[in-house]
DNA sequence: GTATTATCTAAGTCT
DNA sequence: TAGATAATAC
């Protein structure tokens, strides 16, 4: 591909050869600005740039490994894979395990994910006894991601009384107290969290002038991808690596910004004329993507905004057809609508299932599509939500993987020290806490030298953490000699795991156990894949916290439809692109309306969403939706009110479906009560053994083998074997109802039966 | 210490 | 509605 120059139009060409200094490129959507990054890089490289110095920061894995690709084909050679390339947490936390030793880690660390630090903010209350209703963990975790984004030190936070008043006001005194702890404590883990890695990244830069003139000469050329999207902590690390040659590349649309909630910061493209006076501005405004009709909705919203550089989006595509409004009865009858609409597409014309995408504002409005997406038999695959990794079967698999590269990780030990069941429980661990926070040491620390910390825990309690200790170091000593799969497996299967969740028969059980070996694959695939050197499982494990779903495509995923939220679909395009629960209170989310800031945010978002779309755009909205529990009524959003109706239709279909809908069947399904019943048994039982509770227990020496008794809960049976001593005298007992039973005769409130 | 059951409570976007 | 926690039974 010699002319890749000529696949570039005016302003994509001028922005792709203007390699020197800094340069801003405003680029609305569809118009080819991963086109102009990818071709900029292969540029850079062909005319003589090492792919060692040039660093390119995109928004997720996948288009980091997309553009990669690309770069490859057009350079027509191995070269882009030593391009420093990927998100700001993948490149910065490979930066940061370089370096770690300068900020006092180990290269091996572990990255926290927000499950994790939110279990270790939770036991952090708990052990300062403060009550969880006023310290509401989801709320202490936010704070902290935010006073972290803002470079405020719990040291700061403590002198800014501001900031303290805040809490004070709320309750929550202790609040900067927690701060202190939870930095403590992840750094005694060898742990960042998501924040940290960013964070660090500048502390090391900041503080360490040899390092930031290593890297400052390394990457001597800086792109940033999404920079609308960049947060403060992220605009300072590229500001200081890109301050020794300026040539620095950023790519963005003030239009598309919808990460503010995370400390996204617009204020960094209108900061750029500042930090570099001399810089050079394009502006792509030509869309590539979308039907005239699709762009000239999309302006005719976003015009609402007050706040927006100046650009005009404009296509030469054909006109194609009208966005369609759609008004349904509930989110159940939005679902179907758009399953319906789906489905005759695809027959009708042809249309793949991959060429779909149902995109929503909140992850939990899934549900009624995925219904009806799987009572038509149409393939469909969820993005976001619960990630892969974020199941507790795989993170707990993870963590014994964690532990054995990082044994400090004390939330990874706290996940597995008690699983599968060894008789640790929470006292136990309670205990550990206590002993490692007295002694500023790990957890791991602590279990290992037991005599040294002088615990008072029993006998056979310090043989069962001795066991668990064993276990763990025998799969440390391994994990530099064998491949992650080898280890991986072997970790599976000598811990318990394997045998616990082969074990459950139930439907969640066995989907579990699909999922340890879904996992188990794609270790095998890592270590066939990489090369000797690399193919251990710390290797693996390094960004494991970072990937995403969408980092974790299947192939049998290829032809499905695709569902997810509009955050998610960012860069993304499909040709027919359905947009659901267009409801106030819904989108415009409800938190966001308070200020013109949030509402804009919102506006935005629905400009993302919209500009996705390349052929066919459907729009739809429910009068009624099933939320918090019960069906709340809904009005339809401020933002269909804002659309231009010359490119717009209301829907036919909706009227016609909703008659096709009045059928029994769908009415008898939602008055279905099984949820009362369940909730009677119990409280019926309960008033049984009450009654029970007052007859004197059964002399248990007047029980033996082949009595017939009787229990309050499991009915009649007869004793098939009585063992032990006194206290400890167990029975096992055939019940009619329930089959066998063992048990321990002080409790079971038995009478015999004549 | 563990497993089961009852009760409570919260419900946004992501690395 | 579902996930988390408290209460209960053994």
């Amino acid at each position: 591909m010699t002319n890749y120059l000529e696949q570039l139009n005016q302003s994509q060409l001028s922005a792709v050869k203007q390699v020197d200094g800094p340069l801003m490129v405003i680029a609305g959507p569809g118009s080819g600005k991963t086109r102009v990054l990818t071709y900029r890089i292969a540029h850079l490289i062909k005319s003589g740039t090492d792919a060692f110095n040039i660093l390119a920061l995109t928004f997720t894995n996948k288009a980091a490994k997309e553009m990669r690709n690309r770069i490859e084909t057009i350079v027509e050679s191995s070269e882009a894979r030593n391009l420093w390339m990927g998100t700001f947490h993948g490149v910065f936390s490979r930066m940061l395990r370089i370096e770690a030793e300068k900020i006092n880690y180990t290269s091996n660390f572990t990255i926290y994910d927000t499950t994790d630090s939110k279990s270790l903010i939770k036991s952090i209350i708990k052990e300062m006894g403060l009550d969880k209703d006023i310290y509401k963990v989801g709320l202490i975790q936010n704070r902290i991601s935010g006073l972290k984004n803002n470079f405020i030190t719990p040291k700061d936070y403590e002198n800014s009384p501001e900031l303290v008043q805040t809490d004070t006001i709320a309750k929550r005194t202790a609040f900067g107290n927690i701060y202190q702890k939870y930095n403590q404590r992840c750094f005694k883990s060898g742990a960042m969290d998501f924040d940290d890695l960013l964070l660090n990244t500048y502390h090391l830069l900041n503080e360490f002038p040899d390092i930031l003139y290593k890297y400052q000469n390394k990457f001597q050329y800086i792109l940033v991808d999404e920079y609308q999207d960049t947060n403060h902590v992220q605009y300072l690390i590229i500001k200081k690596l890109a301050a020794l040659n300026e040539n620095i590349c950023v790519v963005g649309d003030d239009a598309q910004s919808i990460y503010s909630f995370r400390g996204a910061n617009i204020q960094n493209i209108l900061n750029f004329k500042v930090d570099y006076p001399d810089f050079k501005t394009f502006k792509l405004e030509q869309n590539y993507r979308s039907t005239s009709n699709i762009v000239n909705l999309a302006n005719s919203l976003i015009i609402h905004n007050k706040k927006q550089i100046e650009k005009q989006v404009w296509t030469k595509n054909q006109e194609g057809e009208k966005t369609i409004v759609c008004k349904t009865l509930n989110d159940n009858e939005e679902g179907r609508i758009v399953a319906n609409t789906i489905f005759e597409l695809h027959h009708k014309e042809n249309v793949h299932w991959k060429d779909y995408a149902v995109l929503y504002r909140t992850n939990a409005q899934s549900r009624a599509l995925e219904e009806s997406l799987r009572k038509k038999n149409i393939p469909y695959k969820i993005y976001g939500g619960l990630s892969f990794y974020a199941r507790k079967e795989v993170k707990d698999m993870l963590a014994y993987f964690r532990m054995c590269i990082n044994p400090k990780d004390e939330e990874a030990l706290k996940r597995i020290i008690n699983y599968p069941t060894r008789g640790l429980g929470a006292t136990t661990l309670q205990k550990l806490i206590i002993a490692s926070n007295n002694h500023d040491v790990s957890i791991w620390e602590v279990i290992s030298n037991l005599e040294k910390y002088e615990l008072k825990i029993n006998k056979g309690t310090v043989e069962k953490l001795s066991q668990f200790t064993t276990l763990i170091s025998s799969y440390m000593v391994q994990k530099d000699n064998l491949d992650a799969y080898t280890l991986a497996e072997q970790i599976v299967k000598t811990s318990g795991v394997f045998y616990d969740l082969y074990n459950d028969k139930t439907v969640e059980g066995v989907s579990r156990f699909e999922n340890l070996q879904e996992l188990l694959n794609g270790i095998k695939d890592f270590s066939e894949k990489e090369e000797e050197e690399n193919n251990t499982l710390e290797y693996f494990m390094q960004d494991v916290a970072l990937l995403t779903d969408a980092d974790n495509e299947k192939e049998d995923d290829y032809n499905k439809v695709i569902l997810m939220t509009i955050h998610a679909a960012k860069g993304l395009e499909f040709p027919y692109v359905f947009v659901v629960g267009l409801e106030e209170n819904l989108f415009p989310s409800m938190m966001a309306m308070e200020g013109r800031e949030g509402l804009e945010e919102e506006r935005r978002l629905f400009y993302v969403a919209i500009t996705r779309a390349e052929k066919r755009l459907f729009l739809s909205y429910a009068l009624s939706r099933f939320k918090w529990g019960q069906y709340t009524d809904c009005k339809p959003s401020r933002f269909l009110e804002e659309l231009n109706k010359i490119f717009t239709k209301q829907s036919e279909i909706a009227l016609t479906q909703k008659k096709k809908n009045r059928n029994p069947y769908q009415i008898f399904a939602k008055t279905k009560t099984p949820k009362k019943k369940s909730n009677f048994i119990p409280k019926n039982l309960k008033r049984v053994s009450a009654t029970n509770a007052t007859v004197t227990p059964t002399k248990t020496e007047h029980l033996q083998v082949g009595l017939k008794v009787k229990h309050s809960r499991f009915g009649s049976g007869k004793i098939l074997k009585i063992e032990g001593e006194d206290a400890n005298k167990k029975a096992i007992i055939f019940f009619e109802a329930v089959g066998q039973k063992m048990l321990l005769l002080k409790f079971a409130k038995l009478e015999i039966e004549k």
